[in-house]
RNA sequence: GGCCCAGUAGUUCAGUUGGUUAGAACGCCAGCCUGUCACGCUGGAGGUCGACGGUUCGAGCCCGUUCUGGGUCGCCA
């Protein structure tokens, strides 16, 4: 093993070109491979910027000679040499032409045969890379990945900052707020028995920072939730956070907008074209049957209660008389695809969300099948393929439910499945919308009442307020979504600065003075000293970034991500602590 | 907590109807090789078939339980 005394690098691995042939030129790197031919020996080097190919042969010293045979995969290098024309060029690499005529090799580090080879194609599992994720990070995909991440946070801060935000920062251990997601919490040893949390959002306190009077905040904030993990959710997760001072809502989607744009121009080089597409949330749960439609695709969703309200059929014409609906979509060119049986999985899934069934229609080249036909007149089954703009080729799915919230969410869902088992999504596209005009409230089963869709921060919309005591389900608020290829990216509103009308919503939401002034008393105190009208948006930062590489989950983004039990192997973390920490703590464990 | 999928060599996987000594590719080790770049050729090492229990003359394969990982529903104001 050698030493890195005197020895100074000059130039990274992907650098050199034709031009530079004739330099000395010293490099440091991880060997990516060692072929030796006899008596010529290749070692491809590796750094994050690329691979250098370094050759060793007839005219190196014996010694360097000797080094280079007893190489292995992943050793740690430095070498100095003078860059020469390759014989045989390799123009699938950018170094491919050029290669390193090495006089002095060093050995910096030795390395074990790593776990699993350190190449793109690699498909080990996910613990095990998880458990070695430095070897996982030098893939070049990851690499890629998060030198990404960080033009993304760079172009962030620096369009923020030139529309004049400032990045303040708000803690980490914050009082509990036992809304939403749970909480983490970690115990408090000065003050026994209490807890602080983590953030799920600074949400508190940038609106104390417009009181404040700073105008407009950002931050890169990293936000917690202890709740269960998916492909797109990981218990810790990063939001570019805003907030603005003395705006409307037109001011924000403004300006967010104008964000995207500059960011997908200078990160991707992709012309995203404003303004953002609008749809109220009506209006995409009517024809998508979800609060963040895939535009990519169409299917969109068609009402048939109108044609099937006095049908002979009694699943639709019961459902449409318990005041439910009747709706469907059609799958274009689908009849090879969907065969009965893969008909029956979709049927089998819409049963593990909540649903009763699916009715179908299918119809091939030479005969049209369907599970309910025989309960139909003629006419109305015309009328039927009509409204759904059914030719050959193609599968009606009728979904029918007393409750038309569970019509839409069931075919919202049903359109997404079948449109991946078609295969019909385009992957090259970045269809942005905003989903405006949430309802305020939202009812809930469970407890058979109206509670807050948002935070309860959230402005009504100014025509709204009349409806507030009388009729919640007429109520909409101030609140916005920016959806990227059916994905929530971001979601914001403008905010409740008025006291009075604050504790009316509270009051409505069934939250006492008492309650309230407990939990967010210091924010309420705080409006009685002048709060500015503000609002802002939290834009997920993770999931922005995978949406822009095409990244499978969120782990490919997230340089140490968790695993889906949200432990993380690599530091066998959480983990138990010394017995000594509880006791300060005056924490004891059940069992 | 529910549902679905997967656990076989270091890695990714195959393994027929339950039947001799469990295979392949890559990786690893050794030898040969002067233009490779997924180098090539020859040879070699490497296995508690996730674990436990059951059925059977006999289990990688069938049954039960359990553990681990992935996806998903619930959950995520």
């Amino acid at each position: 093993m050698d030493n890195l005394k005197g020895f100074k690098r000059n130039c990274y691995c992907g650098e050199p070109r034709l031009s530079d042939v004739g330099k000395t030129i010293s490099v440091c790197g991880w060997v990516q491979r060692q072929r030796d031919l006899g008596s010529l020996i290749f070692i491809d080097l590796r750094d994050r910027t690329g691979v250098l190919q370094l050759a060793f042969d007839d005219t190196s010293p014996r010694e360097i000679f000797d080094k280079a045979f007893n190489i292995r995969s992943e050793y740690v290098l430095a070498a100095t040499g003078v860059l020469r024309e390759r014989s045989s060029k390799n123009y699938e690499l950018p170094t491919g032409e050029v290669e390193l005529e090495v006089r002095e090799l060093r050995i910096l580090a030795k390395s074990e045969t790593p776990p699993f080879e350190i190449i793109d194609e690699c498909n080990a599992g996910e613990a095990l890379r998880l458990k070695y994720r430095y070897l996982d990070l030098r893939r070049p995909a990851l690499q890629r990945n998060i030198l990404l991440r960080h033009k993304v946070a760079k172009v962030t801060r620096d369009y923020f900052d030139e529309n004049g935000f400032i990045e303040i920062e708000t803690p980490i251990l914050i009082k509990s707020t036992p809304e939403g997601a749970r909480d983490f919490l970690v115990p408090s040893r000065i003050h026994r028995g209490s807890f602080y949390a983590l953030p799920q959002s600074p949400q508190l306190y940038k609106q104390l920072s417009m009181v404040a009077g700073f105008d407009r905040y950002m931050q890169i904030a990293r936000c917690f939730r202890d709740e269960d993990l998916r492909a797109d959710r990981q218990p810790e997760f990063t939001q570019i956070d805003l907030e603005m001072s003395f705006v409307d809502m037109e001011d924000v989607l403004a300006l967010v907008e104008s964000y995207i744009q500059r960011l997908f121009k200078e990160v991707l080089d992709i012309d995203v074209p404003l303004p953002l597409p609008r749809m109220t949330y009506a209006e995409a749960m009517s024809r998508y049957g979800t609060d963040k439609p895939d535009t990519r695709f169409g299917m969109e969703i068609f009402d048939l209660t109108g044609i099937v309200s006095s049908c002979g059929f009694g699943v639709f014409s019961s459902a449409v008389q318990a005041g439910g609906s009747v709706r469907g979509i059609c799958a274009k060119n689908s009849a090879g695809v969907l065969t009965r049986k893969e008909i029956d999985k979709l049927t089998e899934y819409i049963k593990g969300i909540g649903g009763k069934g699916i009715a179908w229609i299918r119809l091939t080249e030479d005969v049209t099948s369907s599970s309910f036909a025989k309960f139909m007149s003629e006419d109305e089954m015309s009328a039927i393929l009509e409204r759904a703009g059914a030719e050959k080729g193609d599968v009606v799915l009728i979904i029918a439910d007393a409750k038309n919230s569970a019509v839409l969410s069931q075919l919202g869902a049903l359109r997404l499945l079948t449109a991946k088992k078609l295969d019909i999504i385009p992957r090259d596209k970045f269809n942005f919308l905003w989903v405006l005009e949430f309802p305020f409230f939202d009812w809930d089963e469970e407890s058979q009442e109206y509670v807050a869709m948002h935070h309860p921060f959230t402005a009504p919309m100014d025509e709204c307020l009349k409806y507030l005591e009388t009729d919640k389900s007429k109520v909409r608020a101030k609140a916005y979504d920016l959806v990227l290829n059916g994905t929530e990216l971001s979601s914001g509103s403008i905010r409740i600065t008025d006291p009075e009308l604050q504790n009316r919503i509270f009051k409505l939401l069934g939250l006492s003075e008492e309650e309230a002034n407990r939990k967010f008393g210091y924010l309420l105190e705080a409006f009685k000293y002048g709060a500015p009208p503000h609002g802002g948006m939290g834009i997920g930062l993770d999931r922005l970034v995978m949406q822009m590489l095409s990244a499978e989950s969120l782990r490919d983004v997230i340089a140490f991500p968790k695993l889906q039990n949200a432990s993380e192997p690599m530091t066998n973390c959480p983990d138990s602590v010394d017995p000594k920490q509880l006791e300060e703590l005056g924490i004891t464990l059940k069992q």
